[in-house]
DNA sequence: CAGAATCCTTAGAGATACTG
DNA sequence: CAGTATCTCTAAGGATTCTG
């Protein structure tokens, strides 16, 4: 019997986490939040808006193309609102939703996660047998 | 100016997020975490100790080599416990360390948001101007 | 300035077969 | 049963160029 809920009782995550039902497209949502330039996105859009070469200086790494289609993929799930400003030079401004800034929460939390287990992690990576 | 702790405030998250100091391999460590097959697995792994073939049929679509170095990363860094019994057949168990389990409610946190908000993210995408 | 289009390169991941 | 080793192939992503 499966449940469509997910708790979050971690002992009861389990059942429902892997149960196929929604599980399909919860995980590819999931690979979308999870990717790598959608959480430096959502990091750099939380202080507030921000044009689009201000998010390529300040993300670091980022291609030109590679925030294109993440912002453009943010704004189709209705997590970044974009404003173009109908000005020449063309000025763009992109901003976090509420949808969007409902994120932050879960994202900083396992961002806290990491930096809090970082050390045990490494620690890990370096006492395991054979380390490369 | 610029910290090294993570707030969990909402509003103050973005400055350190992009920081750059240790951004680089908390994100490293996020591709990690936020990898599909590695949620799938901690997930999997929730509710107790498991074989390896019992995790290939629970997992669904992950094909014997993903599942090994899977597996294998997440052993690396502490998260789960790799047990192998010298028999034969051999048999090897699986199970979240402490570590690991410590991951399921950030993650779960994760899952719920996706669940909250999977509604609101279709209704987005469908009504997004020239919607594939 | 923001973005579209193109090319090109590689790493990720599936399929398969072999071994202890 | 669990794991390793190859081979192959696709598709993600970087660099570059062009336009409104």
């Amino acid at each position: 019997m499966r449940r469509r809920t997910l708790h979050l009782d971690a002992s009861k995550v389990g059942a429902e986490w892997q149960n196929g039902d929604d599980c399909r497209e919860i995980l590819q949502l999931l690979d979308r939040i999870g990717d790598k330039w959608t959480v430096m996105v959502v990091g750099a859009l939380t202080p507030g808006p921000m044009r689009f070469n201000m998010l390529m200086r300040e993300i670091d790494g980022v291609s030109h193309r590679m925030l294109t289609l993440t912002l453009r993929g943010l704004a189709q799930d209705g997590l970044v609102k974009r404003t173009a400003y109908p000005t020449i030079p063309p000025k763009v401004e992109y901003e976090l939703t509420e949808l969007g800034r409902s994120l932050i929460e879960p994202l900083s939390a396992l961002a806290a996660w990491v930096t809090r287990n970082r050390p045990a992690i490494e620690k890990a990576r370096a006492s395991f047998p054979d380390a490369a």
